[in-house]
DNA sequence: CTCGACATTGGACTGCGTCCAATCTAGAGG
DNA sequence: CCTCTAGATTGGACGCAGTCCAATGTCGAG
């Protein structure tokens, strides 16, 4: 995988040390992460990255495909690293949430049958158990 | 369909004057609508419904899968009677969302390959333009 | 180096959803 | 029909995600 700078650059967007930084912070973190959490990184390190810059820098890259944005049921936006295309399966019991591997692995992996509409992405959240909450017995008690 | 109180009993939920006005409302809007939506009817009635009220109840009801929340990204939530089960098409122009059919007809309709798993439900979000949007031609301008 | 287009920033605001403890009520049992 | 209790409703306020705007800063082409 390239680097960040190489990333924005093959997606056409201008490098800016806000966006290195901010893909760097989610390329770190990994998996599916909130504004919240992908912020938490840079402000420890000394430089509090802004709501504003935040938002407005995920939704050009997300906006470019270098980041998606994770169904999981209403709430908390959570955002990725574009990659592998996968699902999602959000736990009942302790609400984590798991990559499911896509059996087609490219986009959309399934068709609409609705006439005239234009798919591009079909994204699945499964819900239930997650591995760890199905083997431990009791959920929560 | 039976009516609001015959579902809320079948479901072993009490029978409260709320709930019945809200799952009222909530079938006469049909789809998928949030909260605000639902709390609208009651209110020009003349009868607010608290914040609240509505939200507990609603987790009452979807928790006994009289409601269902519907996937379709983040943000605010919206619930929907439980009927036939389906999924949902977010339109990348204008936003609205729209029914598409499942083959299965049933939960779950897919299977996740996560071993250890306990899938119920899998709730499938496309993306894409809908009918509308992809016909009439450029989207937004 | 210069310049224009585009990105960043701060600060405040909107609005969803949650929490808690007091009060009320559905519906079972007598 | 009356009583009783578990469970539902309520009000009010809080926390937090995400947005908006206009001024300023910066990338990167020429």
């Amino acid at each position: 995988m390239i680097d960040a700078s190489g990333r924005l650059r093959a997606a056409r967007l201008r490098v800016t040390r806000r966006r290195v930084t901010i893909l760097d912070a989610l390329t770190a973190l990994g998996g599916h992460r909130t504004a919240d959490e992908i912020a938490a990184a840079p402000a420890a390190a000394g430089s509090p990255l802004p709501r504003a810059s935040l938002y407005h820098a995920l939704a050009a890259m997300a906006d470019a495909s270098i980041l998606l944005v994770a169904d999981a049921g209403p709430g908390t936006a959570r955002f990725e690293i574009a990659g592998e295309w996968h699902h999602h399966l959000v736990c009942r019991s302790c609400g984590s949430i798991s990559d499911v591997p896509c059996a087609a692995g490219v986009r959309p992996c399934l068709e609409a049958n609705l006439p005239g509409a234009v798919i591009d992405e079909a994204q699945v959240v499964f819900r239930g158990l997650c591995p760890a909450c199905a083997a431990g017995v009791a959920p929560a008690s």
